[in-house]
DNA sequence: TAGGCACCATACATCACTGTATGGAGGCTC
DNA sequence: GAGCCTCCATACAGTGATGTATGGTGCCTA
């Protein structure tokens, strides 16, 4: 047998899955034909469907976190971090996330770990603008508006949106963070 | 019998079942239950699951029409009908909401339907803009940066968000309006 | 090179759900 | 009030998926 598998190809797997075809299809007979497989192969590798599904979730969490805390760690570029950030902390896959939380209507677990991922990303944002110089009193609105536009920009297709020009995105950036 | 069943009293659970449960219990036998009948109803008012699915994204897609219709009819307050846009045409159901664009990850189908309503409400929303003596070169910026806002602020659950005053969020608005 | 272990295939029981066939019950009409 | 029509119940066949039991195959180690 030359290609053996392991829990983290499934995984892996299921994060296409999840991304490309939704919630729906994170079955176990039609990722084992996805990996050329048997459900045999699965049930060595996962107690359940239910062990299974959690680890995926498991894995777009840690995916999250990483991501959030890479962009956290970077040495910062002082004054326009904030730009850096819009840049960095959201250029999450679209589709993996639209997935993702397509699969917490249907699964109040899932559902949590959204509400969890969305607090991390909110408070992040709000030490970057607090770290900005936004005033206190701004931080929150200015923190939930920036994520509530960018989950929508990732959420909405981009064809709708094709004459929207970076540097107007960039002209709009400007303008939210000198403010009031 | 007291309470005979049309096929529109299955299609309004059907949304109902949509927002509170998601697409996945989209089923025959599910909604009969929540209907205190049997499955032998719903195939009488519908010729399969298809016919029913198809039904509810129609009454989606007719529901978001009308009030997106109805909140262009609404006799104008001139100058400030941005704001009243932005407290009226997103009053949608944001539970609703969730779980169409929840269903939409599942059946490219779906998904056509969510993208045809943005760009209605998009286009809506640039007329608006218009109206309201935006500068032509802004009003596609400015349409897609609203409609990305209010869908995130519609999918991000508000416990997140509950330090946000409304007050807070007015003056984000008229930041928008004057700009530049 | 023999044995054990890790990984996978195959076959089977089970369950949830769809769709269909048919029968029944209540109200409308003539 | 007889008959029809609308709506629903019941029973059944078929399908797709889960989970389990068991056997097979290649690699690693002693």
């Amino acid at each position: 047998m030359t290609n053996r598998l392991t829990r983290e190809d499934w995984v892996k797997k299921g994060l296409d899955v999840l991304a490309s075809e939704g919630a729906g299809l994170l079955k176990a007979d039609v990722l084992a034909k996805a990996l050329r497989v048997t459900r045999g192969s699965f049930y060595w590798h996962f107690e359940s469907l239910e062990d299974f599904h959690q680890a995926v979730r498991g894995a777009w969490a840690e995916r999250t976190t990483a991501s959030v805390i890479a962009a956290l760690e970077e040495p910062g570029h002082a004054g326009d971090r904030l730009e850096a950030l819009i840049l960095l902390a959201f250029q999450a896959d679209g589709k993996l996330e639209r997935g993702m939380r397509g699969w917490a209507t249907q699964d109040a677990r899932v559902a949590a770990d959204v509400v969890t991922v969305d607090g991390m990303r909110l408070e992040y944002l709000r030490k970057i603008l607090r770290e900005a110089g936004v005033p206190e009193a701004e931080i929150a609105v200015r923190a939930a508006a920036i994520y509530w536009a960018n989950l929508g920009r990732l959420l909405v297709d981009r064809t709708l949106t094709k004459d929207v020009t970076e540097e107007g995105l960039e002209a709009l950036a400007r303008l939210f963070q000198s403010g009031q």
